[in-house]
DNA sequence: CTGTTAGCGCTTTCAC
DNA sequence: GTGAAAGCGCTAACAG
């Protein structure tokens, strides 16, 4: 594989003038560049990056660290990371931590050994114990802020966002309403559940947390819980936060021959595909994945290309309620 | 950030020694292995992986190109790819491509530039026009085979995985097949396509060319054209190249008021969460999708570091059929 | 078992 | 506008 020296021995030029021209210096004259582009042509050149990133002391590479990509909302994330990455000139590395905060913890030490620039800890669990010092300008949260790590952060506002919903709920005249979130000790759903409360106490309704259901996103989980707590005749709605709990909660409730939304109402979170298609199709909170995902990449690799002017950033993006027949 | 000569200088030992420990080599007495250990703990030395690998000309990434990853099915060949690279210490770079081909052959030049050491091509169309000369040796192509780009592969047997499912429909007693499959081009349809004509004449039913409605992989397109189709009255069946197609297809056909799977009956392909959870649930073929990721980092990896002893392979894994209310 | 040293391929001063 | 030369941090002969 031929190198700088060969193209440059070829040119009839130096090293340097043929670095120049790979990196679109401008001070080389349009004679030489045209010697030089050629005899790069005639070698079959290709610079090695390897060299370039270490002589550049910069990877171009942006690690992507989430809990699963076998997850449509994720995706989406990642798309939009990965398409804004790519204007800029950075690739993703990407790795799912099953949402252990180890696996997280082990790859963000990439940014000290400087296998990549920068992360974007898109969702993954991660927690204050196995976090270590880290840099605060090469990391970005998306879709999920733990305070804990002091990073800048693109994200909608999850506590308003199910406030809505469930006052749409109570809107529509519904008055025992549960509330199925994931396991504690995630923000967002800390959040989602304050939302719930709020709307109830607004609309001068209980709240109990007795009512708050606690289970995976799955609809398996709150499938099999509903289905008891539903024989009471006591609850006429139930707010999920994942659209998959909201098809386990609807699976429940036609199970119990209840007519829905009239007799018992469901929404769900994410707008995933399942929630338009699924019959009935499904009330639900649309998340924008795909801008959090660009805007996470665009603030994080402003900030690695300017460290000095870098201000941390709370970025919300708006959500948006779909009404579909669930609720 | 330290370097191994500021270690070599607080341990009191030469870079070389220094290097001897970081990787492992047991050229070097406990006693001195001790003293450097200690000068990096206290150093807070982190080797810089942008120089290791350059020296080692070795990037230690592997590519990953894919149509998109909005989709549960490659979804889970990234997670097998991800998980057998992490084993060897490899890590993945990902790259979408929206089904272009320029920019799958693109991302493909990035083995020249050593920013990866190979890749896998994961069903992502490429075409024998855009694609340069390529060192077979590192790229595997999975899920799908383009006969073109001469590689190791890693892949169901199509034909034989839609000969089943049509026999399977056949043997329910139905003789008004439909098929539908994705557009022209893609090898693996090809072969579904002819997998469902053998499995039509071994029962002594006629094929038409007619009766392959070539569709998008969503559940919109197949549910339009199947509106009208199914009007006719002549069809007892449809078997689809994706589960949404089926959704699709069941959609049409409860419109059409048609008992499912008496009347007319779907079969999908995939076996993704859709098909289990909708109503009624679908008949399908379900793809090894984390093995063969798996297998295909594997051969990959163990080509990469062991490329004198390459040989080509071609890896076929097996398929299961999942029968469910649809058909 | 350990140290000395060359050098990976590239970019980037610094002269001219 | 161009060239000479230093050097990024690390590994790996080679010598001892």
């Amino acid at each position: 594989m031929p190198t700088v020296k060969d193209v440059a021995r070829r040119a009839g030029v130096s090293v340097a003038t043929v670095s120049r021209v790979l990196n679109n210096s401008n001070r080389v004259s349009d004679k030489t560049r045209q010697k030089v582009l050629k005899a790069i042509e005639e070698l079959g050149f290709k610079p090695n990056l390897l060299a370039r990133n270490f002589r550049k002391d910069k990877s171009n590479l942006i690690l992507v660290i989430l809990p699963t990509v076998a997850n449509v909302y994720f995706a989406r994330v990642v798309k939009g990371i990965e398409d804004a990455a790519r204007k800029r000139g950075y690739g993703i590395l990407l790795c799912t931590t099953g949402n252990s905060p180890e696996i997280a913890c082990e790859y963000l030490k990439l940014i000290e050994r400087k296998q990549v620039d920068g992360a974007i800890i898109a969702s993954a669990r991660i927690d204050s114990e196995t976090i270590f010092d880290l840099d605060q300008k090469k990391i970005v949260q998306a879709c999920e802020f733990y305070p804990f790590l002091d990073t800048s952060c693109v994200l909608i506002d999850h506590k308003k966002a199910f406030f809505e919903i469930v006052d749409y709920l109570i809107k529509k005249g519904k008055k025992n309403i549960l509330c199925a979130i994931g396991n504690e000790g995630i923000p967002s759903e800390e959040e989602r559940k304050e939302g719930y409360r709020q709307a109830l106490e607004e609309n001068g309704l209980e709240f109990s947390e007795e009512n708050v259901i606690r289970c995976r996103y799955g609809w398996a989980d709150i499938y099999e819980r509903l289905k008891v707590l539903i024989c009471s005749g006591k609850y006429d709605a139930i707010a999920c936060s994942s659209d998959l709990m909201a098809v386990g909660a609807i699976k429940a409730a036609k199970e119990s021959l209840l007519k829905i939304p009239d007799e018992f109402a469901v929404t769900g979170f994410d707008n995933i595909m399942i929630s338009r298609i699924y019959e009935p199709s499904i009330t639900t909170v649309a998340q924008p994945m795909y801008e959090i995902g660009e805007k996470a990449a665009e603030i994080l690799i402003d900030s690695l290309e300017n460290p000095d002017g870098f201000s941390k950033q709370k970025i919300i993006l708006p959500h948006e309620i779909k009404t579909r027949e669930s609720a």
